[in-house]
DNA sequence: CCTAAATTTAGCGTATAAGAAACATAATTT
DNA sequence: AAATTATGTTTCTTATACGCTAAATTTAGG
């Protein structure tokens, strides 16, 4: 009764305060008893998994929120830092399909890569084989029109300001189809070796690969 | 003793057979009594929260796997999935410093959380507490020039193509410069449902928010 | 088929979870 | 100030978890 190292009762609370909800309506929200939740809150007792269940329902919450082990994992050697790039600087990598400027990558233990491409690529033929790497990937058209093509899917016409959210393990593209080739912004759930990786395995051969560092001002497609 | 809708006994016994554990091994690992164990497999009896953890700990399995929630919606519901988000779309929700169009939200169990912002404050006594919330988070400058303030750093200004990577658990905040409210598009990897928690907390109230969906085109800073 | 070992299930006692209601305390109202 | 309300804590009672032990079932060898 007295030794608990769990956290539920802290998580409880904690949720709880911040919400300003009382022991009364928590109580309505997930059918427990005020009396079970406040001696939950002050680690007088546990829960079986029923309860934990019907806790978590009633709070909206998914239920590892209640164990609380997680916040460890997520971000361990990254606390407290921040990059900023200026428009143009990056790390520069061309491909046949895309000029691709990986930003901010002084910070090495990302969890997110965000690269900003311009797409030279016309047609699939020209495109060759669809892309496919891990993780997920977000893409938000700068300016211009692409058509992004994706297994399982119609192609779909994106411009400047409409945006996509996909799965990248499914095979995807993007083409410029306005006059001048079009410019996105790409955020994706994976990490920067992963999705160098899956470009020259795409793509079958490293010499169409050229590496720089700072500015892509040589193609035209630059603004501002 | 009969009714359970759980499925933990069903997954422990699954796993046991597919392991060729017995009911005794698994007592060994987990400190857990075989007759226990074998009501569990049964649905004749439920468990609490410490013998949960005690379980998941001697299995050497996940804790979220002894829920429902299993492998059900980690990675199956999202593979091959894909959603698009036309400028303008999106979920508003407004407060006094930003307003939020949270993305391509037909998806739930994104990795990152794409969101397009027009910040309205212009001092950090307007703007009053510093957010903070779990994850990182990468912002890329559409229009206008801002200030972003951080814990740890000097503010800086950044334009419209500059962008920043920083972890989010640092407290921060942005301020429009220029004439117009800047416009950024910003993206975390965190659950929405942690950030909007963040939004609430950091605030203290709710009564400043307001839902809506679709369209923010109110905002004369909408363009194209 | 029978016996013995291994494995699972069932009975029982104690500890504890869980709800109802009484109690304590602070905030509001009359 | 007394009464009322809102909120959280403490009994107290019932239901259930959980481990010990024993019974039942399955498996393996003869």
């Amino acid at each position: 009764m007295t030794d608990q190292k769990t956290g539920l009762g802290d998580f409880l609370r904690d949720i709880r305060i911040r919400k300003h909800w009382t022991l009364l309506e928590v109580s309505e929200m997930t059918g427990l008893a005020v009396s079970t939740l406040s001696k939950v809150e002050n680690n007088q007792m546990s829960l079986t998994y029923d309860r934990l269940v019907q806790l978590a329902a009633g709070l909206g919450v998914d239920i590892v929120e209640l164990f609380g082990t997680r916040s460890a994992d997520s971000a361990p050697s990254f606390l407290g830092r921040r990059a900023i790039s200026r428009q143009g600087e990056g790390r520069l990598i061309q491909t046949g399909n895309y000029d691709y400027l990986y930003l901010c990558t002084e910070i090495s233990k990302k969890s997110m890569v965000p690269i900003l491409a311009v797409l030279h690529a016309r047609s699939m033929e020209e495109f060759g084989e669809f892309v496919h790497h891990d993780g997920q990937e977000y893409t938000y058209v700068v300016e211009g029109v692409l058509e992004l093509h994706t297994e399982h899917y119609e192609p779909a016409t994106l411009k400047a300001g409409d945006s996509v959210y996909f799965d990248a393990s499914m095979g995807h593209a993007y083409l410029s189809v306005s006059d001048t080739p079009a410019r996105i912004l790409c955020v994706c759930s994976t990490s920067e070796k992963e999705l160098i990786n899956s470009l020259v395995g795409a793509d079958g051969e490293v010499s169409n690969l050229k590496k720089k560092t700072k500015s892509m001002r040589k193609t035209s497609t630059i603004r501002k």
